[in-house]
DNA sequence: CCTGAAAACTCAATATATTGACTATCAATA
DNA sequence: TATTGATAGTCAATATATTGAGTTTTCAGG
């Protein structure tokens, strides 16, 4: 065991952040493991989920990054390596000449499907010795964060 | 109102863990805007808070990155530039020749001083209509989330 | 019709993250 | 002592994040 020479002195409500901001982490890293061996990382394995509920499969990039509460900046690197990977397709709404589209292509959800069994499995060991109610207790407070949050951004 | 053209078809764990890494971005990135208006990135501020709170104000790279749950490798860039902004100090260990020290320096404690009141009236905000026992609850589920999260890596 | 504001996206510059390879040092032990 | 394995840190390459500036298109008002 090594010598103790870091004690947190944090508030209660910087522990309640900061242990959500960990637990975010963990988690990113863990999945990212899982994505890595399918050639994904954790933003592009969202896109594709957003892709994937979204109707026709497709959604405007500017509603991805909404979704995602990311600059629309962010967006752009990441659609172009979907794109030359063959996650996805690019293309422009004839109805709105500055919007551009991506549709998430067969290889793209073919991929999502063979992460499925491997994800889940994931994320049930994280959550393994939580209730059903205490998932859900969980859900209505982070959403209250999160909804505190947006106010200001 | 724009079109619903997203439908969110998480499973229950997986609600509970994006729910989780939103939380987080949203706080990340409301806490960003206020380092930044001192010249501290997230990553840099969060260095700084663990050299405050270890003993001589002192820790080791090495030490920060097990702490932080990050590769070392991200410590080396950011302890550069706080380096480099008079934030830290790099010293070596003279009793093992590998270490490398960080010191966090009085413009750095200065800097947390000046942060904090701005920093915890955001804090407050974000938790505002959770109440003392929601949070310890809070703290004491996301840490068992953390622990099953770490015995994978 | 014109104009100005907003929207959707791109780009550039810089910071950070990530993996793996690499160097130097230390520690254990044969 | 020589070997081996583990530690501490850096570096390179690539992906992502972030801010701000810039382009094109749309739209609302005058």
């Amino acid at each position: 065991m090594a010598k103790r020479t870091y004690i947190s002195d944090l508030s209660t409500d910087e522990k309640v952040l900061m242990g959500i901001v960990r637990a975010a982490e963990i988690f990113k890293r863990a999945h990212s493991a899982v994505f890595r061996n399918y050639g994904l990382s954790f933003p592009q394995y969202n896109v594709l989920r957003v892709l994937e509920a979204s109707k026709n499969r497709q959604s405007k990039m500017s509603d991805i990054s909404r979704i995602m509460i990311v600059p629309d900046a962010n967006i752009t690197g990441i659609a172009k390596r979907l794109e030359k990977d063959g996650f996805v397709l690019k293309k422009s709404d004839p109805s709105d000449e500055r919007v551009t589209i991506l549709e998430i292509t067969p290889k793209g959800k073919r991929t999502l499907k063979n992460i499925e069994n491997e994800k889940d499995e994931r994320l049930e060991r994280m959550l393994k010795n939580l209730s059903n109610d205490e998932k859900l207790n969980l859900i209505e407070r982070v959403k209250r964060i999160l909804r505190n949050g947006m106010d200001r951004i």
